[in-house]
DNA sequence: TGCCAGGCCGGGT
DNA sequence: ACCCGGCATGGC
């Protein structure tokens, strides 16, 4: 079982190919991007992030002179945008007190050091704090989201009544070699294989490259869970 | 048309 | 310690 995951990842990357993570020129871009895309799909972020960069705004003490209700509007396609906007400001405030605003200085910090004040951020989360440190700060932290939840589930990797966002964190991280290249490719994958083969209610299989790796009773099990 | 999307927080049990 | 409602737009 210890193999599993790599064999995942192995299927996976043959099947759907090197996803090439994460859409962002900038860290700081990355960084906005992963609170906008809280539960949203990327197609509505990718409009706000266009508003932003239209407006000059993609780069963190810019964007923190901006007053709320404009900063909501210019974020508006990416929903929920008067919380967003709300977060997207703490955050901002949090980097500029820690760190003059200063994203290489942030991610100079030691990384569990760094995880740990960035959750106290009132709108970051575990998923949104290691998205920030994988993808925008190239940390080897996995990234855990619905999808990489519903597939340990239905592989049967995790019993469904202990499937919490550190104990699928963990599976990863314990079992794979600790790579930032390896865990921003597998989160990217099973992001791939969950849009396709794993989304809450059509459940379709056919066709999906890790068929032949579904545990039977987990499959079960994952309709009363996740 | 209803369902879904790369969550998170706050208040109530 | 869980459980649940709220937050909101756009695509299929």
């Amino acid at each position: 079982m210890s193999t599993t995951l790599r064999e995942m990842y192995d299927r996976l990357l043959a099947h759907f190919g090197p996803q090439d993570w994460w859409p962002g020129e900038t860290p700081f871009e990355v960084m906005v991007g992963a609170v906008l895309t809280q539960n949203t799909n990327w197609t509505n972020v990718a409009k706000a992030i266009d508003a932003l960069r239209r407006e000059g705004l993609l780069e963190p003490k810019a964007l923190l002179a901006v007053p709320f209700d404009r900063l909501a509007d210019l974020i508006r396609p990416a929903g929920y945008f008067r919380v967003k906007a709300r977060r997207l400001i703490n955050l901002l405030t949090w980097l500029e007190a820690e760190f003059d605003g200063d994203l290489d200085a942030m991610f100079a910090t030691p990384a569990d050091d760094l995880r740990e004040r960035l959750l106290t951020v009132n709108g970051v989360g575990a998923e949104t704090c290691d998205s920030i440190l994988l993808y925008a700060g190239g940390i080897p932290t996995f990234v855990v989201d619905a999808y990489t939840c519903r597939v340990v589930v239905r592989h049967g990797l995790l019993l469904p009544e202990e499937v919490t966002y550190d104990e699928v964190k963990a599976l990863f991280e314990e079992t794979l070699e600790r790579d930032t290249a390896i865990f921003n490719e597998y989160h990217a994958l099973l992001v791939a294989v969950g849009k396709h083969y794993c989304r809450p209610r059509p459940r379709c299989l056919t066709g999906c490259p890790l068929e032949a790796m579904l545990d039977p009773d987990a499959e079960v099990r994952s309709e009363v869970s996740a």
